[in-house]
Order: C-alpha cells, then sequence, then structure tokens
DNA sequence: TATGAATGAGCATTCATTCAT
DNA sequence: GATGAATGAATGCTCATTCAT
C-alpha cells in the first residue's frame, strides 16, 4: 500500500522528486494517449499505467485537458530541438534524412499517432491551433534558413522561392507522417521522401552543368 | 410534433425514402463530426440538426460508430471520383491545382477538418486503418498512372522513380492541408503546393532541352 | 426493467406526464434534503427513492442546483398562500394560530427542518439570500396589512409600530421552529406562541378598559 | 520550511503549547465553516488559513466532525456567559438589548451565520441535537430566572406565564437572526426587537399601575 | 416509421484521512 | 510535532442505446 509515482528512483523528499514524477506522469498519459486517443484516455487508465491512484495525477496536474496542453507543449519543444540538431550541418538530403529517421523512429519519445490527434483537436480549439500555429511557423523559419544557405551555397537554384519550398518540404513530411500511419512501408516512405527530394535537390546541379 | 427525417421531401413508403433519409443523416452527422469530433458529438446533436428524435437515427444505422464508418467510406469514394475527374486529361500542374482547388474549397461537402478525426481514429482502429489504406492505395495508382503517362509523353523524365514521385505529390498535398487547419494562410499554400510541384515538374524540361 | 417516474399513474404521452413526473421527483428531493442536508444528499439517494435512474432525474431538472432552486421556490409560493389563506379573517390570536398549525403539522408538504438547510445556504450565496428576502418582504407586508386592519378596528393600540409588531410576530414564528427543531415540546411551543401573543394582544383591551 | 501552528507564539515543549494551537485551529475553521459551510469547507482551506499542512489538523482533532463538534461546544458555551453577563442587573429591555448588541456585533467571534449551519446539520444529527437542546434549555433557564425575579419586583404582570415568556422571547431573537442573514435592515430588527419587546413589557406595567 | 422517456455504465474530479519521512 | 504525497471512495453528470407507445 502506498507506492509513489516515482518509485525507488527518488526520494520523496529531494527538490527533483516533484519534477521527476511530472515526467513520469507525461510519459504514461502521452502512451496513453496515443494508445487510445484523448477522448476514449480515461485518467483511470493513465493512473493505471503507473500502478497510482487516479487522485495522484491531480496532485500534479489540475486536469486532464491541461495533461494534454503539457504534452503538447513538450513535443513542440522536442521537435523544434531535432530539426535544429538535423540541420546543423551538411547537405539538404543529408539533412533531411537525419531529421526523417529520428523523427520516425519508434524508440523515439515523439509519437506519431498522437500528432493527428493534437491537430485534430486543435481544428476545434482555437487556443491549441494558434500554439500549433506559432510553433509550426517557427519550424519554417529554421527550415527556410537553412534552405537560404544552401541556396548562397549554390547547392539550390537562385529562382526558387524559399517560403513556398520550405511549407512544401516540411508539408511533404507531414504528409508521409499519414502515409506511415496507414500503414505504407516504411521503405516506400522513404524513398518518396528523398526520391522527392533529390529531384528537387538536382535540378540546379543539372542547371549548373548547363552553365558549361 | 413528429417531423420525420426527410420532410415533405418524398412519400415515406416508397423504397428511395429510406435511401434519401440515410443520405440527410450523413449529411448532418458529417456536418457534425466535423464541427466537435467524434467523441465530442452526441448523436442527440446529430438529431437535433435534423430536428428528429434521437431514435430515428438508429433506424438507420446501428451505431454512431457505423454511421462514422459510412461517412468515411463516402469520403474516401468523393476523394477518389475528383482525384480522377481532376485527373482526366492535361499536364501535371494543371491537374494537380483542379484537384487542389477541388478538395479545398468550402463548399466542397468533403470536410477537411474531419479528415484528421479519421485518421487519428484510424492509427488505432485496425480495420478502419486498412479501409483507409485501401483507399489510399488505389489514389496512389491513379496518380501513378497519371504520372506514367506523362513520363511517356516526355514531360516527366525517364529515370524518375513514379511510385516515390506520386507517393511524394500526395503527400506534400496531405500536408498541406494540414498547413490549411493550422492557419496557413491560402495563398502561401497555392504557393507552396504550385511552386513545389514546378519544380519538380521544370528539371526534366530543363533535362530536355540539354538533349537537343 | 424499465420503471417511469410516474409509473401506472399516468400514459407516459399525455402531456400532463411530464408535469406529474416533475412533481414526484421535486417531492422526492426535498424529502431526501431535508433528512441528509443539500449536500450530503446524492443525486442516487433521490433516484433510489423513487426507483429510478439518476439520468431520469436529469431529463427533468439540469442540475441537482436547479432541482433544490426550484424546491426552494415552491415552498416560498407555498408558504405564502398559506399566510394569505390563514389571515383571511379573523382575530390575530386565531389566525395566527391557524398558521401556526398549518405550518407545523407534521403531513405538511412544507418541511421545516429544511427551512435551515436553505436559510444556511443562503448566508453564503446571495442570489439565494435576495430570493428569500424579496418572499420575506412579502409576507412581513401581508401580516402588517392584517395588523393594520386590526388596528383600525380597535383591536390594537394605536400607538404601535406596525412594522416593528409585524417583524417580531414573524421572527418569533421563525425562531419557535428551530425550538421546534431543537426538541422543544409541541405543547410548550404553542403555550409561548398564543401566550406571548397573547400578552401583545391583551394590551388594547386592558387599555380600552381604562377608557371607562 | 514549516511552520507551525503557533508559530513562534510559544515553544512547542510546554503544555500550553497545544491548547494553545487547537484554539487557533479552532478559530480559523470557525471561520472558514462560517464562509462556506460545513460541507464545503475542507480541511485543505482550514489548513492553509493557518499556513500549516492538512495533516497538522488531525494531530489536534482527530476528524472534521470532531472539529465541527468542538466549535459547535465553544459556540454554546460563549453564548450562555454572554447571556449569563447581560441579565446581571437592569430592566428587562435594557438587559435584553446589551444580549442583543453583544451578539449581533459584527467584531464578535461569535458567527451568526455558523448557527444555522449548527441547526440545519442539528436537524438530522440527534448527538448534535441533544446537545443543543440541553444548551438551549439552560439558557431559556437563564432567562427565566431573571424574569423571575423581574416579575417579583413588580416590573412583570403577575398572570404573566414566565416559561412561555421566556421561549417567546428567544425565540423571537433567534428570528431575528435569521432576519438579519436575510438581510433586513439593522435598525429595523432593533425596532422589532425593542417594539415588542416593549410591548410585553409596558402594558402590565400601565395595567398594574392602574389598578392600584 | 418515429418518438422520447428511461437506462446504466462510465468518467473527471474532489477530499477526508493516512503515513512514511 | 509537522509535512505533504498518496489513497480510494464518492459523486455529479453524460450519453449511446433501447423500447413501449
Amino acid at each position: 500500500m502506498g507506492n509513489n509515482i516515482s518509485r525507488d528512483h527518488m526520494a520523496r523528499i529531494v527538490p527533483e522528486y516533484k519534477q521527476e514524477a511530472r515526467n513520469r506522469i507525461l510519459k504514461a498519459a502521452q502512451e496513453a494517449f496515443s494508445e487510445t486517443g484523448y477522448d476514449q484516455t480515461t485518467m483511470e487508465a493513465i493512473a493505471q499505467k503507473l500502478d497510482v491512484s487516479k487522485g495522484a495525477l491531480y496532485l500534479y496536474f489540475k486536469s486532464k485537458e491541461e495533461l494534454f496542453a503539457q504534452i503538447t507543449g513538450a513535443r513542440q519543444r522536442a521537435l523544434r530541438e531535432t530539426l535544429q540538431e538535423s540541420l546543423k550541418e551538411g547537405e539538404l538530403l543529408e539533412c533531411t534524412q537525419k531529421f526523417f529517421d529520428t523523427v520516425m523512429d519508434p524508440h523515439n519519445t515523439y509519437n506519431i499517432n498522437l500528432t493527428f490527434e493534437v491537430i485534430s483537436e486543435a481544428s476545434r480549439n482555437s487556443a491549441l491551433r494558434d500554439l500549433l500555429f506559432t510553433d509550426y511557423s517557427r519550424r519554417l523559419q529554421i527550415l527556410a534558413e537553412f534552405l537560404d544557405e544552401q541556396k548562397e551555397r549554390g547547392l539550390i537554384r537562385d529562382d526558387v522561392d524559399i517560403g513556398a519550398l520550405s511549407l512544401g518540404i516540411s508539408a511533404m513530411f507531414n504528409g508521409l507522417m499519414i502515409g506511415h500511419i496507414l500503414g505504407i512501408e516504411h521503405e516506400d516512405i522513404e524513398r518518396a521522401w528523398t526520391g522527392t527530394l533529390g529531384m528537387l535537390h538536382s535540378s540546379p546541379v543539372r542547371a549548373t552543368s548547363l552553365e558549361r
């Protein structure tokens, strides 16, 4: 009788305890939400995953809604960091491939299924929508800066509209995640990703060859 | 007291009556689901949209779940038809633009919001997932055939992997719908769509010109 | 399976059915509230008294709070009517005695215990307080008019402040109800009521006798 | 970290400490109960008023119920003392006026609102009811003795039933407290109190003096 | 065919109380 | 003595579904 949320991991009195407990809940809740969806996931189910009472969850989050919001926020941050990390150096194909692999990696915390739960919810919840919009814009900005640099280095044709291209690329990525959820083979998705990006990428090369 | 589902539109005894009533329900339900999401939409709300009793809905559909499934099926069919219609003749950019405009048209029955509700649900419901997968594959097939034809007509480079390209294009389309939901301006989305497709498209043209 | 709230009393389709059902719920709820208090009374308990499901209650009242408010309103109306009825004709002692007996009558719908539940609640709920204040004022008005008439008929001394007297009398009545709840014998309460009122009443008589 | 209940007021080891702590809790709890009612007041809220942990309350009172019972007991004692103090010397009107003013004084610890919370509870809890009955009887006794004395001094007519009168007077007082809660103006209440008592009081005096 | 009253299982949230530290 | 994390039982309310009429 009397488990505690971060069982045997940390003494209940140390200050880190609360943060650790919150994180455990966030993780379990993300898992649960991605398995059964926001509405169908009960607080009871989340508590059971942690072998803890329902009441305990409310010591850390004041409602199911807040729990979900926190998860969404964390996911957005994680996604942005992954993107920044991936685009640190290298060429377009290589970098996007890195991003792609990291996000698609099933061991990753970032759970793709949940993405559509969130988007679905955003289509009716303007606060959430605004949050996602802001984050999405920021990611587009990061990608656009990267592409600009590539352009300067002559790896992308001069006449390319970087704004359009970054939105196009990010859209394709999101779209492939849908394909992934629907059961498209990983190998097909990867081929589409590199193949299509390759087409985009190769054009300037050809163009360059023209200059000869 | 007591409207009936196809109020004065058709005699209740003729066989078409039943179909007509079903369609009215499907339409109201799709609207309701896209406004409030599957779980948050009550049968009561759907019934109220039709000015009909809750019980009446169960005369035509055996459960909320079946109602949703039927809607999904109808949406898939509609989407396929739109695609076929759009690709009937013309060139890539022109055809995809037509498709894009038709689907994005807010007057269209096909409600984009609902798409993510469905995908979200599919991520946990394998029967639904299989249904969507089949339909998605069929659409990819249609697109691939179209692209093949373009290739034969020399409008696409010989070395392009059509399977990858069709998946890439369709993914981009889906991804742009996400952007749309999140509030990206319609004009930006259109620019990304035509811009990126243009890049794909133009390369072979350049390549072709080289061969001369 | 499938009781209905006004079991065998009325067909479910007739329009009076709903009113009848509401009344039954109001009655059961009033009983329950007076037995266990507002907070401690569960909707479940009320439903059980009626041998009905909890959900059924919500077909007639949108919340526990509304149910309580309706009961309070009905009680206020009943009390006013009793007062008006009692003061229709006769002299002070006789009339107030009639009022007293009617309200104290345990067979009466008006449940005294509940009164203090309501007052207690009113001490923190200004909307309820305002409602009670309005009703109380109205009753005071009715009593004052009665006393005025008595005064004109010479049954009450000329120099008596009718406003003060009516508030004093009504307060005494309310105070005796408290005594009743605490277990003071009915006979003692009655003696206090008539005895004290008698003192008030007799004064003018004596005064009158002075005029001889 | 960790205030203790009688913060710096007293060393924790001395025996008085415990009593001091109890009193602080009783005071805070009475305040809380009168603000939000017994059921709606949480132990958490009481603890917060004292800037103390919930658990601490249980070191001094074994349950919420006991806490409430102790408060009730203290209130009864205080009320009796006030009554005795007020009736020590002087005439009826003067004495009762003193009592009235003391109890109604908002700076008084004795919180009127709570009275009805207690009565309400008593209507369903026989142990509490018995307690209140005993105390009430004792107060009636004190008042009766006072009135008897007044009678002997010829200030009250010989034929007055002192038992009835004391109950009547005390009831009127209680009833006026209800009026006070409902928002009757203080001045009206006072007028009713002195006015009605004045009638009781003056009549026999007049009558008596006449008969001589 | 259509109604709408009724059901009953379910769920988020609250809170008095306990107890390891 | 004091804390505060954790419990677990409760409770108001909802809603898909059924069924008598």
